[in-house]
Parts: C-alpha cells; structure tokens; sequence
RNA sequence: GGCGAGGUAGCUCAGUUGGUAAGAGCGCAGGAUUCAUAACCCUGAGGUCAGGAGUUCAAAUCUCCUUCUCGCUACCA
C-alpha cells in the first residue's frame, strides 16, 4: 500500500432530487473526508471527486410534478447539496455535476470506446410507447389501476399503496403520465453490456483478490457473482440524460448507472489537467467511498466497464458502509423520517463539528446503527466537551495560572515513570489512529484520539498540579514539577489538534488559534512528538471548544423530527439504488393530501357502494400470511367471512366486538385459499397505523352508511 | 411462508483462526477532589454471551433445532 504514488478518492455522488440527510454524511461523504484529510496530512498526492448526480428517470418526474425543467430541479438540489457539503467541511477537490459538458463528452467517449471493440449486445425488445407525447415510458411513466388493491395511481413496475412489485401490462386502465394517452407497445433498440463475460475475471479480481475488503462489501459481491451475471441495458428511451452517441439513437439516453460512475473521471478532469495520472497509472491507489446500496454498482458493473474499456485503474478499496437509522426508524425521505443536514446547520450553528463527531463515532461501519438525539447530546457532552473539550481547557486555564501564559520549560532530569507513561502515550495514539485510518476504521480511531485526552485528564489528576502550586514557598522543586506537568498537557494538546484534524478540522483550526501556530504543525509527521511548542512561547487565553448540548434543544429536535413525519406520498421511488434522498424536505402534509386526492366522480359512482356496519364477531390469523386475519363479520341479517390485511396492526382477540364499516357489496376474491366477502375500512394515520372507521357508539349492525 | 443478516452488561458496540478476557465507552452507585465546560480522577454493581441439544479435553466463537429482531420477497388494506 506504500507503494503508490498517489491517491484517488471518490464518494458516491448524490442524487439531485433532494438534499442530504445525516445518514449520507455518516455513510459516504464523511469517512470519505476523514481518509483524505488524514492523507494531505501526510502530505500524499491526494485527490478528493464528487458531484451532483443529475440525470434518471425520478428527476424527470419529480419536474413534471412541479412544473419546471429537469434542469431547473437538478440546478435547485445541486445548489443545495453542494452548499451542506462545504459547511459540513466536506473537502471536495472539486464538487462537480453530471450535467457539465465534459461529463457528457466523456460519458459518450466511454460508450463509443467500447462500442466501437464491439463489446455491447445490442438486442430489440418491446416497450411502452406514448403515441401523444412520441416517447417511449419507463415503467414509472406508466400508471393505471392496480390489480390488486385497485388504488388507481400504481405505478408500472410497483404499487405503492400496497407494495406489489407489477410490470406495465399488468395494470387496469394504463395510461401515461405523460399525455394521459394509452401506452402502446413498440420496439426500440437497446445497448446491452454483457457482465457474464466478466465473471471469471471479476472472480478472480475480487473473490481471490480482494479478500481484505470489508466483510459486507465481500460476501455481497460474492453472492453476486456467486449467482451468476447477466447482460444489463446500458441505454434507456428518454429525452433527459446523455444522448447515446449513435447515428441511430435517436431519443435514447446512456443508462444512469452507466455514466454515473464516469462522472468521477469527468470531475477528475475538470480538476486538473492531469487527471490521466490519477486514472491510468498503475501507482494510482483508487478509492471509493459508498453506501451499501451501491456496491454492485462499484464493485461489479463499474471495474467491469473499466476493464473493458481498459485503460484505467480499478478500485483498491470499496469500504461501503451500512445505513444510519434515526430514533429507531429506518430512516424514509418520503415520510420526512430524517435529519436534514442543511436544518442541522441551521439549528445548530457551529456545531458542525459535533455532528461530524457523532456520525463518525456511531458510524454504520459493521452493522446498521442508529442515531438518537440523546445519544447525539451524551456523546457532545460526555466525550467531546467534558474528556477532550475540557482537557484542552484546564490546560490553558492552569498553564496561564500557574506557568505566566506561557510554555513552561521541561526538566528532564526531574521526569518520572508518569512522565514518561503519557509521552510513550502520545506516540502511540499517533501509530494507533494512522493504521486504524489506514484500514478504514475510523470510528476506533476517534475512538483513540478521545481515549488519548482521556489519558492526559489522568495524568493531570495524579500531578495535581494545582495542588503542588500550594508549596512552591516551601518546596524549590515545586515549580519544576508543575512546568513538566503542563509542559507535556501543552504538547499533548498539539498532538490533540494533529490528530483530531482529520475528524474535526474546525476544532483543530481552534486549537492552532489558542496555540498560535500555523497550520504547518497540523502535518501528520508532527504526531506524536513533544516539541511542538517552543518554551517560553505565550499564548492565547483558552476558547471553549464544545458548549453543552441542553435538553431542550434535545426535545425540540425530537418534536421536529416527529411532527414533520408525513405519511406517505405517491411519490417515485428511484429507478435505480442510490446513495441519496428522492425527496425534497419540503414535502408538506398538505401537499401531499392535495396531490392525492382522485380523480372527480359524480354521484352515481358514490350510489354504487354499498356500505354497511358490521360488528366483527371473530377472528383469527390466516395460516401462512403474515398480514392477514380472517374475520367474521356480523352484518344483522348474514355474518359474511372478510378476510383483512390488518395482522401487523391488531391482535385478534382485541377486535372482536369492534363495529366497522365495510363495503358490502365488493365482489368476492379469494386469498391464501379463503374466499373474502367485502372490505373493512381503515383510516392509515400519519405514523402509518391503521384506525377502524366506526360509528361514535354501538349501533344495529347492517346499518347502511351514506 | 421463502432468502439473507443478526440477537454479548441499562444504552451503543468490540470480541480475530474455538483454549484464563467475557471486554470498552456511555449510563448508574459510592468515594475523592476543585485547575477545569457541576467538569476531571478512583472504586464498584451489572451479563447462564437469546433458549435447547450436539461435536470437542475445551465454545460467545463450530453443527442442528427453537425463538425473537431487521432487510428483501410473498399473501394484503
């Protein structure tokens, strides 16, 4: 790994459809930061690329929605990300977007390199088509009644009402979102890769390899390959993306994951004109930062297209992270279950720090985690301010007491084993946290830089120096043993700042400040010496570094949180796995009831129904399903059989009795081999529970509803 | 129901190829202290390592069964 004469970051580049929330900080852009902040420390030829990722079919639809261009909702979310990664100090060499022209030339380049050696299938099949607007539909375009639950506005490929994965011909009444017209089936012409050809190399490349690569990265890719790999389209009919680079391509786009990834080598190229040496060269060591939903993309289909193209390097490493959950609750765009990291910043000005502190020590490394709000608050309070916060503090306030504000001189010959114990600390820590970062795991080496200060508040404790100022008429040695102690807390305190610069780089700006040091000292060759401060050297008066996070605060990030929670939308999902929000935080509850409401009816549509109190007289779970209770209905004059998808919200033994309202005269339907006879209402609440709808009090069953 | 992952101290998690390690941080209790952001420091309580069976001289660590959780999937409003 030494031997690389340079590195190459990436981190996955976010979907223009929304902005950032916490879990991306936690589980991309920030290790991905704390790797390259921690490599210019050493002083490496380190490149950090990113960029907006800005084309696919839910950006298409997400401007439909509002009225405006693709480009205008790239150009909104694009701003905006990119603003919440600069203030969250995530130090982009260049932050770029997949709209640029040198994106798409490249892009197109990549296509036609491996076109041009014939490495694509190219294979006719049958697609939507809309006569109206002349295009063809992604399945996503297409909407229509489902099958199943009959919600009218299921999309092509899922329900969401009810989660039924479909495909376009299954719906009842297909129509284009679009121009409303009725889809037609049509043949188009697509671009295909052919990953099987790969597979052996990739076998070998990764699965012999690559075995130090993270665990869940590993056996991912292996249960990939394991299950054997197929051709993938590389192109899609669409007006909004990369146009194929083909006489005959007409209305065809590149696939998004296809120029996605190429984008790191258009951002690369717009950094700097020697971005072929980051990119073809052997001694490039290429590293990409990603969440766990894009690892096939970087590990299987990317290396493949890079291998066929043939000129480039491949990806050293590929440490992916899990997902960051909230409260306890994955978290969900679409029902607004997140911490946005722009109101972060908002909320919490100065506190970037604190944030990055938090994500990066509870960091989905190994496993999902979750992050809490009192868990935010405890670690900012416990660890940050009161171990490291505060040793840095009672250093200064005692050195400008007790030492005349400046560095006080160290007697060797008075050093004892103590002395001794916490500066072989120091270096160690420094080795500790640079193999730890080196292996990528950055919440064990924060981990170290705390426990470091944890060791220097022990060191403090037992010179007491406070206590040996109260002889210094009596004792000659007196002042020696208090300049040693705060000697070595000063240079411990530099360490801190070298150290911790990677993972709070504000922090460590504050330090030098209180230090009155240039930056130069933040060099990691500087880690884990004690001579980083001249003697006699004054400086600055201390600066709090981390206030105390108040419970208020807490409770109100809490009640935010919970009373943004919206209930979901029908709004697309994305077409493809990715790292980011498809949804915009502004997705407000009434909006999301007006753009639901159906289509107008008249009368006699409503007179159809026939709605009826009933009074639920048993019920019990359907073997072998885990959401359905077959209920038995009393409606007066018959007591019908109703099978209900309620399993997950009610225990049977806690309805029976409950007067419902059921549509009567619903035509039977059969599930799990019991025939259903009607439909029991339910109200779904905005955490997405179920509510009986029911009269105020117990009335005649059989009552009609109107 | 199918597939995948997982259940280790109150909480968040470490535990490498089976062998004196059942651990860390936080929280909690008690003590000590006052230089310091009511901070720091010391001590302590706490776990039949989900449950059961098996393999082994030896299992948190391997096998099987049960159970629960999460993800994908199926049934569904």
């Amino acid at each position: 790994m030494s031997d690389y004469k340079r590195i190459l970051v990436t981190a996955a580049l976010p979907y223009a459809n929304g902005p950032v929330h916490i879990g991306h900080l936690a589980g991309c852009y920030l290790p991905a930061d704390i790797y390259v902040r921690y490599q210019r420390a050493q002083k490496r030829d380190v490149k950090f690329v990113g960029g907006s990722d800005e084309h696919g079919v839910p950006i298409t639809i997400r401007a439909m929605k509002e009225g405006i261009t693709p480009q205008q909702v790239v150009d909104k979310y694009h701003a905006i990300i990119k603003e919440s990664m600069e203030q969250m100090g995530i130090s982009f060499d260049i932050y770029s977007r997949t709209s640029n022209k040198v994106h798409h030339e490249t892009s197109q380049d990549f296509f036609k390199n491996l076109y041009d050696k014939n490495l694509f299938e190219e294979k006719v099949t049958e697609q939507f088509y809309d006569e109206k607007a002349k295009t063809f539909l992604a399945d996503r375009y297409i909407t229509g009644t489902c099958p199943v639950c009959a919600n009218p506005n299921a999309y092509g490929d899922q329900c969401e009402k009810c989660g039924s994965s479909l495909s376009p011909e299954q719906l009842i009444n297909p129509r284009s979102t679009l121009s409303d017209a009725v889809p037609v089936k049509k043949e188009t012409k697509h671009w295909y890769f052919p990953l099987q050809h790969y597979e052996a190399w990739l076998k070998e490349w990764i699965i012999d390899g690559h075995k130090e690569w993270k665990n869940n990265v590993y056996g991912q890719c292996k249960s990939w390959l394991d299950n054997g790999l197929q051709s993938r389209a590389m192109t899609r009919d669409s007006s909004w993306g990369i146009k194929v680079p083909l006489p005959d391509a007409e209305g065809k786009v590149l696939y998004v994951w296809f120029d996605a990834p190429i984008g790191y080598i258009s951002a690369t190229k717009e950094l700097t004109e020697n971005w072929a040496d980051y990119w073809c060269k052997d001694d490039t060591k290429l590293v990409h930062f990603i969440g766990k939903d894009n690892i096939v993309f970087h590990c299987i289909i990317f290396p493949a297209m890079l291998k066929a193209h043939g000129n480039f390097v491949l990806p050293d490493n590929v440490p992916a992270n899990e997902f960051l959950n909230i409260e306890g609750d994955k978290v969900s765009t679409s029902r607004n279950w997140a911490v946005w990291v722009h109101e972060y910043i908002k909320d919490f000005p100065g506190c970037e720090d604190v944030l990055r502190y938090v994500l990066c020590s509870n960091a989905p490394e190994t496993k999902d985690n979750d992050f809490t709000w009192k868990g935010f608050q405890d670690a900012n309070n416990s660890e940050l301010a009161s171990i490291f916060g505060n040793f840095v503090n009672r250093t200064f306030v005692l050195m400008h007491k007790l030492c005349g504000g400046k560095v006080p001189k160290l007697y060797e010959e008075m050093m004892d084993d103590k002395d001794r114990q916490i500066i072989a600390d120091i270096k160690a820590a420094k080795e500790k946290v640079e193999n730890l970062i080196e292996q990528y795991k950055f919440r064990d080496a924060l981990f170290e830089v705390i426990d470091l200060s944890r060791k220097g508040n022990k060191y403090m404790q037992e010179k007491e120096p406070w206590i040996v100022a109260k002889s210094l008429a009596e004792n000659a040695d007196a002042q020696k043993s208090i300049d040693n102690c705060l000697h070595i807390c000063l240079q411990l305190t530099a360490n801190l700042a070298i150290l911790i610069n990677p993972f709070l780089p504000n922090t460590a700006k504050k330090m030098l400040g209180m230090m009155k040091v240039v930056d130069k000292m933040l060099e990691w060759q500087n880690a884990g010496s004690i001579n980083l401060l001249s003697v006699g050297y004054s400086l600055r008066a201390p600066e709090i570094l981390f206030r105390k996070i108040e419970d208020s605060e807490i409770t109100t990030q809490i009640e935010k949180l919970k009373s943004g929670l919206v209930k979901p939308v029908q709004e697309p999902t994305s077409d493809k796995p990715q790292v980011t929000s498809d949804n915009s935080q502004e997705t407000t509850e009434e909006k999301a009831v007006a753009s639901n409401v159906k289509p107008e009816i008249v009368y006699d549509d409503f007179a159809k129904l026939d709605l009826k109190v009933g009074k639920i007289v048993a019920a019990e779970k359907v073997e072998k399903a885990d959401k359905l209770l077959k209920l038995s209905v009393d409606l007066g004059f018959e007591t019908r059989t109703i099978v209900s998808g309620i399993a997950l919200h009610f225990k049977p033994e806690d309805i029976v009795g409950k007067q419902v309202v059921i549509v009567a005269n619903l035509a039977p339907r059969k599930m799990r081999g019991i025939e259903s006879n009607g439909m029991i209402l339910m109200a779904e609440d905005a955490g997405g529970k179920l509510h009986f709808i029911n009269p105020e009090q117990d009335i005649n069953p059989g009552a009609g509803v109107s």
